[in-house]
DNA sequence: GTACGGCCCTGTTAGC
DNA sequence: TGCTAACAGGGCCGTA
């Protein structure tokens, strides 16, 4: 379930190997989540991305191919032969485009990128630039985490603006872009929140920012967290798994007390926690 | 405008 | 061993 460190990993891949290649053929699953590839046929993509969970790949025509991973979605890019073939043979393949060379000269397709995506929750969408209205989410989004202009008292700010519990709220994506269930399981345990409370002082708000902060980096600098699916978009996976304190550990002791960690649904969302050191 | 439930989707796992 | 049901969950939509 790649979140704002897996998806930062496959921009930053991703972005050298675009260099302005022209789309000379594309496909895609017919999907209500999807632009037809094809409509891309043509334009040059010339930089990569990203907003919160979302991948956006820019155009020479002032539109943007939007891409959301969902769950078990990756990109990549292939290039020899036989793994193209075989790509294109995948029945999880739910959409590509054959790529040409950098711009100028132009080359027959030679490279595909490519959308392989098990549980279809991905999307994808071709807008005019920053037409996001047909993206909610990504329309309403909150700042980057690492924005320089969001502090604790900006945080704290947004988050007052509903009042939802605290876990539902960071799901959401509008007090801040980018976090999903394990980022956000893992840094309210590192703040000693709750995740069922609804209000938090300005203090406690700035400590929850620079847990996030904190759990999101090492995420990256971990290569991403591979429960089951995530790949980056060279095919490996992440390590951050291994470094863990509360999503996924539901009845295990907690990395600081000891107290076996709590599980419960929360928006939908199994949520764990310490009900010591985050004692409501 | 906000909150909430349900839906999409399919591989994996648990239980029988 | 094989079958069935539950589970995982990000984003969107309809309803209250």
């Amino acid at each position: 379930m790649p979140e704002l460190p897996e998806v930062e990993i496959v921009r930053r891949q991703l972005a050298p190997l675009l260099n302005r290649s022209r789309v000379v053929e594309a496909g895609s699953h017919a999907s209500a989540k999807f632009t037809p590839a094809r409509v891309l046929v043509g334009a040059s993509l010339t930089g990569a991305r990203r907003r919160g969970k979302f991948l956006l790949f820019d155009t020479d025509d002032d539109r943007e191919l939007i891409v959301h991973l969902g769950m078990t979605g990756s990109l990549t890019i292939v290039d020899d032969p036989a793994t193209l073939e075989r790509t294109l043979a995948d029945p999880y393949l739910r959409a590509w485009w054959l790529l040409g060379g950098g711009a100028p000269p132009d080359e027959p397709g030679s490279r595909l990128f490519a959308f392989r995506d098990v549980r279809r929750f991905g999307r994808v969408r071709v807008v005019p630039t920053g037409d996001h209205r047909s993206l909610p989410t990504l329309h309403r989004a909150g700042p980057e985490p690492f924005d320089p202009d969001l502090d604790g008292r900006l945080f704290w700010e947004l988050l007052g603006r509903s009042r939802r519990r605290l876990k539902t709220q960071l799901l959401s994506q509008r007090p801040i872009a980018g976090v999903g269930n394990i980022y956000a399981d893992e840094a309210l345990w590192l703040a000693r929140i709750n995740p069922r409370v609804a209000r938090l002082s300005q203090a406690r708000a700035a400590v929850l920012l620079e847990a996030l902060r904190d759990v999101l980096a090492q995420g990256m600098d971990n290569g991403g967290t591979t429960l089951r699916d995530y790949r980056d978009a060279n095919g490996s996976k992440g390590d951050n798994q291994r470094g863990l304190a509360a999503y996924g550990r539901a009845g295990r002791p907690c990395l600081r007390c000891a107290s076996p960690l709590r599980s419960a649904v929360i928006d939908a969302r199994t949520t764990t926690w310490c009900p010591r050191c985050q004692a409501r």
